[in-house]
DNA sequence: GATTGAACTGAACGCTTGTTCAGATAGACA
DNA sequence: TGTCTATCTGAACAAGCGTTCAGTTCAATC
């Protein structure tokens, strides 16, 4: 039923989910009203309506299409057979990848809570589907014997914690280049793998 | 001007905190009424102005009082000379102080946000002490040729949010205890430095 | 020019919010 | 026994909340 052409709707859509994305990771989802988001994309609080079924709804899409498209870029991703080549390859991306959506991850850590149960079940399987790549991945290496490490699980939660770490103090505007950055990480977690 | 015996202002005072702490962590301070926290102590919501400003210096009192016993629990700690000890002690004293007090930590990092900007600078400035703490270990270590690492910035924040992320994950009937926790952790630490 | 329908407004719904305060209560001290 | 004071209640305040919906607007279609 997709209509050729863009109607006003599909362009009000979208605007809508945005400043949602904004003001949540600014000021937290229960800090904002949906007064708030209206105002942002010019229109009256009951006109959002026509865009979502609720405020709750609003939230929750925002984080299941942030994580599938977090799952479905690392998919797109060419696989190196090599393990060595493919921890490089996830740390990389991961650093990429959430650093260009600072406003998304931020959510993602603050408001799970606020999902109703089944809501967060969703997620919350997707996140686990994203932590099960690097711990595979480390898993290969170590069969390979080409890394070391001291527990597979710990390790890998260390390893995220670490990279998804370059968020709270990551500016477009600083010191080091995010090229640098990866390279750095990238040193950090050979090491932490003794590759 | 303290009193010799506890009042009853002494008991009450400190119920009202745990009362915020324990539901701000566990639905978010925007998500807490006063009367949420005034039900969980048995007192009608007007009776909480007599322990506290208002909502606000609720949660900075909260966020200062743990950033300020995370400062000085460190100070108490026996300093060793040798950095590699000096390290093992911080990587120890860090997951150990921070997954008993998970309730705390979680605030810090989610609620910064809702701190009106004087308080949020204070807290800001406790918790860049703390990370100077590592910071300084980790150069006192580069200068005495113990350590190896990158960029000493970097490899701070990239330790303090590896460990941190303990909190994400740790649970008391987990499969790990804390020692064996804190005995993992140090082993990867000291890989990242080259210690 | 008439009709349709998507897009939107503005008011209303019942409810909750943080905060204040006059008044009630009750234990401690004289 | 009477006074005092710390403690607390319960109602009130203005403001804001998410959500609904009858009615308006206006561009596209016939």
């Amino acid at each position: 039923m997709a209509r050729k052409t863009g109607s006003h709707a599909d362009i009000t859509g979208p605007r809508v989910q945005d400043a949602a994305l904004r003001l949540f990771s600014r000021h937290g989802y229960a800090a904002v009203s949906m007064r708030q988001i209206a105002g942002e994309v010019g229109l009256q609080a009951g006109a959002l309506y026509l865009y979502t079924k609720d405020k709750q709804s609003l939230l929750f899409e925002l984080l299941r299409v942030h994580m599938q498209s977090l799952l479905s870029a690392w998919a797109d991703e060419p696989a190196a057979d090599d393990p060595v080549q493919r921890l490089e390859d996830f740390v990389r991306f991961h650093i990429r990848f959430h650093v260009d959506r600072a406003d998304e991850v931020f959510i993602s850590y603050m408001e799970l809570r606020n999902l109703e149960p089944e809501n967060f079940a969703v997620i919350e399987g997707l996140r686990r589907d994203y932590e099960t790549v690097l711990e595979e991945i480390l898993r290969a290496g170590q069969e390979s014997g080409q890394f070391t490490v001291p527990d597979t699980k710990l390790s890998t939660m260390a390893i995220i914690a670490m990279l998804t770490g370059v968020n709270t103090w990551y500016r477009e505007s600083g010191r080091l280049s995010r090229d640098r950055i990866e390279r750095i990480y990238w040193n950090l977690v050979r090491r932490l793998v003794k590759a």
